[in-house]
DNA sequence: CACGACTCCTGCTGGC
DNA sequence: TGCCAGCAGGAGTCGT
């Protein structure tokens, strides 16, 4: 499940290996994603040469001569840079033939993710799908004030607020529960209740999981091509997701576990007021 | 507008 | 052992 740092982890790993390739052919084994895949996509890119990789929410944009792919990892893509001779598996959905004579190739068994691409010389952002997303939560623009003043009068518990886009990009299931509990915020706080001092805690709290994600995810990048690409949270320390009714780490109270907005949220009783 | 419920999909786990 | 229900999760969309 890909949060912000594996979508991160991913740019990094793939620029060097896609910047100023040509695409010279896509093969679509699978359409049906989240949204169909154009099916018109290889010759509306063929031959077109990738300038450069960024990232918006977890959205990874590759920027063509034309236009731009929309990548979406969903909750189980994976992209993956492997040699011709590489036979495709299973739930390996889409080949990008490149002009290094390498394929960056999609995988996705659970198909929650989308490859879209935008109109000609569309400004990316402009799509449909990232105009109305809300900060860059490692931005300087992102924090306690902003929080503070975004969240007032609104009455969703917290943790549904920092997990919606149009406010905050990137923070998932995961990190929402791990920035709250390292900012010692009960989940089911409403938005607008929370003192200028929590919304400074958990802005901060939010910067601090994403960017150890990131480093963690980059003492991987050496071994990107043919490897897993394995999540950074697998080896971060997670204090709370995943350990229901397991000690809390710091103060031994068993830890809660509940369904906010059809997720499981699992807290310390104690830590988090 | 704000918000909760629902939905897509497959792989894994646990209960019987 | 085998089957099946239940769960996991991002985020757009729909109904209230």
């Amino acid at each position: 499940m890909p949060e912000l740092p594996e979508v991160e982890t991913t740019l990094r790993g793939l620029s060097p290996y896609l910047e100023n390739c040509i695409i010279q052919d896509v093969i679509i084994r699978k359409a049906q994603l989240r949204w169909p895949i154009p099916l018109d996509l290889s010759v509306r890119i063929n031959q077109q040469t990738i300038h450069s990789l960024s990232q918006r929410g977890k959205y990874l944009l590759i920027h063509l001569d034309k236009n731009s792919l929309i990548i979406h990892l969903g909750m189980s893509g994976n992209l993956q840079i492997v040699e011709q001779s590489q036979l495709p598996k299973l739930h390996d959905h889409v080949d990008f033939l490149l002009s290094s004579n390498k394929i960056l190739r999609y995988q996705d068994p659970r198909r929650f993710g989308s490859i879209l691409l935008t109109e000609q010389n569309q400004n990316p952002l402009e799509h449909p799908l990232l105009n109305s997303l809300g900060l860059e939560p490692l931005s300087e623009q992102f924090h306690g004030n902003y929080l503070k003043k975004v969240a007032k009068k609104r009455r969703v518990p917290i943790k549904s607020f920092i997990m919606n886009s149009k406010i905050v990009t990137g923070v998932g299931n995961i990190y929402a529960a791990e920035a709250l509990f390292l900012s010692r915020i009960h989940p089911l706080t409403e938005a607008g209740r929370l003192t200028q001092p929590q919304c400074d805690r958990l802005a901060i709290a939010i910067k601090d999981i994403l960017q150890a994600a990131i480093l963690q995810g980059g003492t991987t990048l050496k071994d990107f091509v043919n490897s897993e690409g394995k999540p950074g949270y697998f080896s971060q320390k997670l204090f709370v997701y995943g350990r229901a009714d397991l000690p809390c780490l710091l103060c031994d109270t068993p830890l809660l576990s509940i369904k906010l907005g059809q997720r499981s949220t699992v807290f310390c009783p104690k830590c988090q007021k």
